[in-house]
RNA sequence: GGAGAGGUGGCCGAGCGGCUUAAGGCGCACGCUUGGAAAGCGUGUUUAUAAGAGAUUGUAACAAGGGUUCGAAUCCCUUUCUCUCCGCCA
């Protein structure tokens, strides 16, 4: 959520920001913001002036009731009905104009950095890096699914029987494998600074709305009705959760928080080839940080997070390229965004296994989350997040591209957390 | 799940219709004192929002929401969370 003093006094910068992202009716709205906030501040204002009008009644009254001058008391009791009348009404306005006010807001998306390309659609996300060898496979290479199967390492008919589709039931050193990866990754953040947490998977309303799955897109997670609760769609959720109105110091920076955490998501609609196999599943395995910083540093957070994602798959030797998301594909609540995607030589395409986002204060507005800046005053924080790394495309990818005839080559950094160095 | 007790500032803790401008303590910051430190003394120490160039001033906030009242931390209702005991349980 953009704050209404940013509004007020960039409304250039911002419909600039939004026809990048090809924005509908930007203008319009950003007139009925500016309108809007002005009238809630008069009627504030006006609000306050009766308060303290009445506020200073009151205390007459209490010295008159105290002095036994009863009388003088109770004329200045028929005096207050008005006022509170007047309270009445101004109270609603100013509600009522609230609400509408937060609405707007909740339709503005953030607004995109100077990097980030205009378009239409992915085919224009920039390609800003690419790495590693796309292997040649021997004449025999298959998918994953049906290396899965070959292998009896994942079986997804299994996860349909015990819940539907999209929960595939891990087995042997498919399940091992899983496990070294999130361990791997898990070690791999740490030994870069970040804290390792473990958080609930299951998210009250109020985080929900905190990161911006709420109030409009609930339909995406799992909901537990009967606490009224949400199965959270990604670590961030909870992790981010963790500086909800939270006032910090500026000694606090930076803050690098990384978490495993299952996912659990509806993907409503979602169907076809694309979504075949681990390509996309309701729930899957994800190990995520979060940085919480300094808005003069979070760009070069943005940067770090991205070069330690490249070491890594690096260190796995996959195929991979870096996307800088265009204004069409920009998340809702990014700023900028870096797309990681690896190449799958079996299925012939590219599959998404991290976006990393640098929100600004975007997030933090919703959040609360604040820090006292050198002048004494608070000031909102920006907040980062990246995948380090998405299980199931990992998988994928690392499945389909080390495939031999005599069966999947374990890469070598993995070994000493598997056990084994190939899938046979 | 049942019974009871609670939720007050960064922390502890008093207040239980107007003397609260939230006592007192701890912590923290600054100053005095000192060769330096500790102790002692003094001063200061929440957040949000509106107005203002600013110093400031107004308003709101004592778990959350609603109500009673001229006036609520204080009384009433609802929700929520914590603690103790019982029950259940990895």
């Amino acid at each position: 959520m953009l704050t209404l003093a940013f509004i007020r006094e960039n409304k250039e910068i911002i419909l600039k920001g939004l026809a990048v992202r090809n924005f509908a009716n930007a203008e319009k709205i950003i007139d009925q913001v500016i309108e809007k906030d002005a009238f809630r501040r008069t009627t504030q204002t006006d609000l306050d002036k009766v308060l303290a009008e009445s506020n200073k009644i009151s205390k007459e009254i209490g010295k008159f009731y105290k002095s036994g001058e009863v009388q003088k008391a109770n004329l200045l009791k028929e005096k207050t009905s008005q006022y509170k009348q007047e309270t009445k009404i101004l109270s609603e306005k100013l509600s009522l104009v609230e609400t509408d006010l937060n609405e707007l807001l909740y339709l503005i998306p953030n607004i995109p950095n100077k990097l980030v390309p205009s378009g239409n659609s992915e085919e224009d996300n920039e390609v800003i890096f690419q790495e590693g060898d796309i292997p040649k496979l021997h004449k025999n290479a298959i998918p994953h699914w049906e290396l899965a199967k070959k292998y009896d390492i994942i079986d997804f008919e299994l996860g349909n029987k015990i819940t539907g589709a999209g929960f595939p039931v891990y087995k042997g050193k498919g399940a091992k494998l899983q496990r070294a990866l999130i361990t791997y990754f898990l070690d791999k953040n740490a030994d870069a600074g970040y804290t390792e947490i473990q958080p609930p998977l299951l998210i009250n309303e109020a985080s929900g709305f905190g990161t911006g799955q709420l109030p409009d897109k609930e339909g995406q997670m799992y909901q537990v009705g009967i606490d009224n609760l949400y199965l959270i769609p990604t670590a961030e959720v909870p992790v981010t959760n963790i500086y909800r109105d939270v006032l910090l110091k500026e000694s606090d920076f930076p803050i690098c928080n990384t978490a495993y955490t299952p996912c659990f998501r509806r993907e409503a609609g979602s169907y076809g080839a694309h979504v075949r196999g681990l390509n996309r599943l309701h729930q899957f395995d994800k190990v995520e940080i979060v940085r919480i910083e300094h808005p003069e540093n979070s760009y070069a957070a943005l940067d770090k997070m991205v070069e330690h994602v490249k070491c890594i798959l690096q260190e796995l030797g996959l195929p991979y390229r870096i996307l800088r998301l265009c204004g069409s594909d920009l998340g809702f609540t990014s700023a900028l965004t870096y797309d990681f995607e690896v190449f799958s030589t079996a299925q012939n395409r590219w599959l998404e296994i991290s976006s990393i986002s640098n929100f600004e204060s975007f997030q933090a507005n919703r959040l609360k989350l604040r820090f006292k800046n050198k002048d004494g005053k608070s000031e909102l924080a920006h907040t980062l997040n990246g995948s380090s790394l998405a299980l199931p495309r990992v998988l994928a990818g690392l499945l389909e591209n080390l495939q031999t005839e005599e069966g999947i080559k374990i890469p070598d950094v993995l070994v000493k957390y598997t056990g084994f160095d190939i899938i046979d």
